[in-house]
DNA sequence: CTACTCATGCTGGTATACAATATGCCAGAG
DNA sequence: CTCTGGCATATTGTATACCAGCATGAGTAG
């Protein structure tokens, strides 16, 4: 995706081999996709992120070790791919790797779930403003789309369903900036407040307020209005870091 | 075979020996993480990210690439380690590993470039906002001493100094804000753009330029401008945005 | 009954051996 | 001379063996 791998014919040789989609002589238009299996150490990343995120960290105190050998075992590869997994999954601050005493999910303090949603401000509003000037008119309308369901009171009685649309729809704000820097640093933000979401991000009284400001935000939006959007945005999130450094005091 | 004869413990201990050099005194209190040694990993993560920021991988457009064994080999160690190293610095963005193929320093597009700062523009300005409202007239004073010794012209004349007071003063910035976050996700892409800093960032006439951007943002932070600080500190950010699209042609 | 010592087991860290595959060279056929 | 096919080589991915340190608990001295 990045490099152009210009310079060296050797690389392009075996990619040419691959897209052989071009089916000039069409003996086999669609070729099986890519046979190549994912690496081992990708495949545990995934399955050990998953699980992690799928465990209700928060719900008490005691620590979650992971054990690097049975955990191998289960998955029926050696300890190697899974270190590696291990390694990746600690540099994204999921777990911590304390030597000679084991590996352990991260609860994160409250302290570090306000700076996270600060930090998720920070790249949406940016991302808000990259929208106003570059989005069509087209990319924006989905955004609609999202609330048409929960127009009047159901979000209430639906929070679940509301606050997968709500996830939804930060994260399509921050996929229309077209900024893959972007992109990237507000995923790995997203799967950390995923864990938390649960229990705080969505209360009942604070849905309504939440429609009406989306609804202003994609307002903004199409009406092209830069720095309002970006506020709105803004305003937008870090009312939730208020709101969390209010009321989940069940963090730390 | 025969190579197990020998106690493949040697390295280690003679490693061990190495870093056996441990803070006499513990009279500092400020942060000593000497107690435990540091791991090979982590040793050879510095060691390579070093080597990687030093390179000046954008002089010409052959491709990189790193040798494992031979990496291993230079720092007498073996490739486990140097392979975690490398499996993070990939996800880092500073290298690519193709299985079968070899490790390769990665080369930034211009767009991913820009996305870099405009990333950059978005934390810096969030800072901005959190200095505002949080930080002390002390820890904002030391911004201005920065820039006393290019007061007038003397700037022009030493770019490579004004280079680096430049990057300090931003990451200055950042650390002000106290939000350690958005500190970690700066700093990684400071690491990026001080790669390609050297042919772009700084040009004698946008020094003087500069630093008046530098000065009204220190204004704005010490009157507590919030609005206006984070205007400023985006534009700047963004402004360098705008000048490596236009004129940084080497990229790509 | 308490406190302290020491052996043993479990843990992650490291080294090394083995496997799979992409590449390039070379021989042989057309 | 050109092209094809196979083998040697190089490189990473994975598995396994070993190391050192900490925790734990049993056992003994007081």
């Amino acid at each position: 995706m990045s490099s152009r791998v210009r310079s060296p014919s050797n690389v392009r040789v075996s990619a040419r081999g691959l897209d052989a989609a071009r089916a000039p002589l069409a003996s086999q238009p669609s070729l099986a996709p890519i046979e190549t299996t994912q690496s081992f150490k990708h495949k545990a990343y995934t399955a050990l992120k998953n699980a992690i995120v799928a465990m209700d960290i928060y719900r008490n105190r005691e620590d979650i070790r992971l054990d690097e050998r049975k955990l191998a075992q289960d998955f029926g590869i050696s300890r190697t791919p899974v270190r590696e997994a291990m390694a990746q999954l600690e540099s994204e601050g999921f777990v911590r790797m304390v030597p000679r005493r084991g590996i352990y999910v991260v609860r994160k303090t409250k302290r570090e779930v306000i700076e996270m949603i600060t930090a998720w401000a920070a790249l949406e509003s940016m991302a808000a403003r990259l929208i106003t000037q570059t989005a069509t008119i087209e990319e924006i309308a989905p955004l609609r789309k999202m609330f048409a369901t929960f127009k009047d009171g159901k979000a209430r009685a639906h929070l679940d369903e509301y606050s997968e649309v709500n996830i939804e729809f930060h994260q399509s704000i921050i996929k229309l900036s077209g900024n893959r820097v972007l992109i990237d640093l507000a995923e790995n933000l997203f799967t950390h407040m995923r864990m938390i979401r649960r229990k705080t991000i969505v209360e009942k009284d604070r849905v309504e307020r939440s429609i009406r400001d989306h609804m202003n935000i994609i307002e903004a939006l199409e009406a092209r209005s830069t720095d309002r959007a970006e506020e709105l945005v803004r305003d937008h999130a870090l009312g939730l870091a208020d709101h969390v450094a209010k009321f989940a005091d069940y963090l730390d």
